[in-house]
DNA sequence: AATCTCCGTGAAAACGATTACGTTGGCGCC
DNA sequence: GGCGCCAACGTAATCGTTTTCACGGAGATT
């Protein structure tokens, strides 16, 4: 039997449990000496204290539970790594449970998580206010990245996608393009509607004589094909195409090459994301960066703050910053850049206190 | 106060707790009409059990443990995916910690795992016996990930490297080539060295008159890169190169491209592990397949099977195969096969009971 | 010198579940 | 009708911690 207990410790250096306890947390009421003594039976023992007994009586269990959707690939991975970075910094642990695509299991998982966490972040583009409320005690703190919910219960990590996309369309104009056309992400998902209306506001704002020009896509490499394919079969082709997210620029792209244009000399193309494909096709893509760590570090910081003071919560809404990244698929710049160009990057934050 | 117990079920109920816990677990010793009564208020109060409370007495945290190094990209959401898809599957919740590169912070995280789970699952390349013995309590039961490590006392599960990287030798000297260099992985790795190993041996079978050509590299783009400069100063260049990793195999394709050689007419290339950025490089790069979610499936049942007879603890080792991916670097097949091609996939698996 | 105040320490009560062990009552059998 | 047995249920012990409280002694204060 290898579970050698607080007991165990007391005994061989002959004081109390209590102050086995003592000695080996705060540290407070006791001598310098005892609780030396004991720190070094305990470390001689290997003792380590039981966590479900320990979280019993704490009402803590230094643990935070991760909600993911069915991610794939480095957006996933790169989130978790943040997450985790921020986690071991603070001595939490993280309970992952991923890969849900309906809200069945993702209620499930939630339940499942009850009382194993003191804290949940969320990632995942279906959940609405009303869903949370069904499943969540209203005492836990949460974070949720990427939501479309505005409440003042829960905090709120968003990527600030409209603003990339605005920044993408100027670019797009900046480098000599007009008539710009939208591959959309798909339906009801918040980050492909925000940069879908980032890209209506900067078509408006630069290029108001020009129509929109939108095609559906969801996201996946084939639909950025088949987009692509729709958009070549328009009277005259559009000069360039924007894409909600890389994937889908990545089998837009196939799509040119397979009717024999030249990117970007014939048509300029630009993603979303940034994945790491988007430098290794070639042309290299054209897109807007997340950082994605960051996203994870910053929610996991966020809850962070919310669990230190839990009497008085103060929930938050963020949103993080993300990049123009400028490879080939745009061609080059014209000489004279439209005026009054933003740099967009850094968190931006807005307080608001809860009710209590 | 959202803390709804055990006993306010039981009071709500007009039965015992002992009745409650009863009815909600085995359903055993409760008539069928009191378990109903009891399971119908326990929902209505939303009752969940206190994890805590209950791994205190049941001495089971059902959770499993996954240690994990500093991995990026496609290779840890694939393998992630596959471990929380089989805990799920299985009730067991999933306790992450990732991103060590030195030992020290594995050996920490190790410890801190202590008593919250009831199996670990280990992926890294530095382990060994020694350290293991050190930072694991000889009871908890284990799978080794992609080890080197020989124990009874551990599970281990491998990919086949070596039979991967003999069949794609094989390959390569079936599409003409003998004259194949090989760019190693990092020292001390164990994928690098097995993947070494099915290459000389390949060598030695397949082209018994040629002398290996082995250039080092240490898994990432920018030695893959070098690598391939050095192959190119050779006297003469090889005609096929064979990297390690897709990594090294991608950086290899960018010197090949920069000396103006053109990939597979002046040169062949392939890698290993088929990334996503495999396919998407012009041209297709030509590698070896590892199914990952497999991997992570598979570690996760081995770890429940050990959990489940834990009495008679039945270490097991198995292999998990990888299939080469035949795309464009390597150029046309020639008209007559080599004879003797072995097909490799599916899980090959060895037995062997645990000293008790 | 008597009292007060700390400070270190130990005893014991929680925490919320599971489960071994009693207790009860109903039923069948002799 | 008495006896034994079994099923249903309750009582209480238990898991390993933290933390409150009580206690005693040493030093300070009067």
């Amino acid at each position: 039997m290898t579970a050698v207990t607080i007991k165990d410790v007391a005994r061989e250096a002959r004081v109390s449990v209590a102050s086995v306890s003592r000695a080996l947390n705060g540290g407070n009421g006791v001598t310098a000496e005892t609780g030396q003594r004991i720190r070094e039976v305990a470390k001689r023992l290997r003792y380590v204290p039981h966590a479900a007994a320990r979280s019993l009586i704490t009402r803590r269990t230094n643990t935070i539970g991760a909600l993911l959707p069915d991610l794939h690939g480095e957006f996933f991975s790169e989130l978790i790594r943040g997450i985790d970075l921020a986690a071991r910094a603070r001595g939490f642990h993280l309970l992952v449970s991923s890969s849900h695509d309906s809200g069945e299991e993702a209620a499930a998982a939630l339940r499942a998580m009850q009382g194993r966490v003191d804290g949940m972040l969320i990632l995942s583009p279906r959940v609405d206010a009303a869903f949370l409320h069904a499943n969540l005690p209203a005492a836990l703190p949460t974070v949720l990245l990427n939501s479309a919910v505005k409440s003042k219960a829960y905090s709120v990590l968003n990527i600030d996608n409209y603003t990339g996309a605005h920044a993408m369309v100027q670019h797009l104009v900046e480098t000599g393009h007009t008539q710009i056309a939208f591959i959309t992400g798909p339906e009801k998902n918040f980050d492909a509607e925000q940069r879908e209306m980032g890209y209506r506001a900067a078509m408006a704002k630069y290029a108001p004589d020009v129509a929109v020009n939108i095609v559906a896509g969801d996201f996946t490499e084939d639909s950025g094909y088949h987009a692509g394919r729709t958009l070549l079969a328009q009277p005259t082709h559009p000069q360039a195409v924007f894409a909600a997210n890389d994937m889908m620029a990545v089998g837009c792209l196939y799509a040119f090459k397979e009717a024999g244009l030249n990117v970007p000399q014939d048509i300029a193309l630009a993603g979303f994301d940034d994945i790491p494909i988007a430098r290794y096709i070639s042309p290299a893509l054209t897109t807007v960066r997340v950082r994605i760590v960051d996203l994870g570090r910053s929610a996991l910081e966020q809850l962070a703050a919310l669990l230190e003071n839990s009497d008085q919560p103060l929930t938050t809404a963020q949103t993080l910053g993300c990049e123009v990244i400028v490879r080939e698929t745009c061609g080059k710049r014209l000489a004279t850049p439209l005026p009054n160009r933003k740099q967009n990057s850094g968190i931006r934050s807005f307080l608001s206190g809860r009710e209590s």
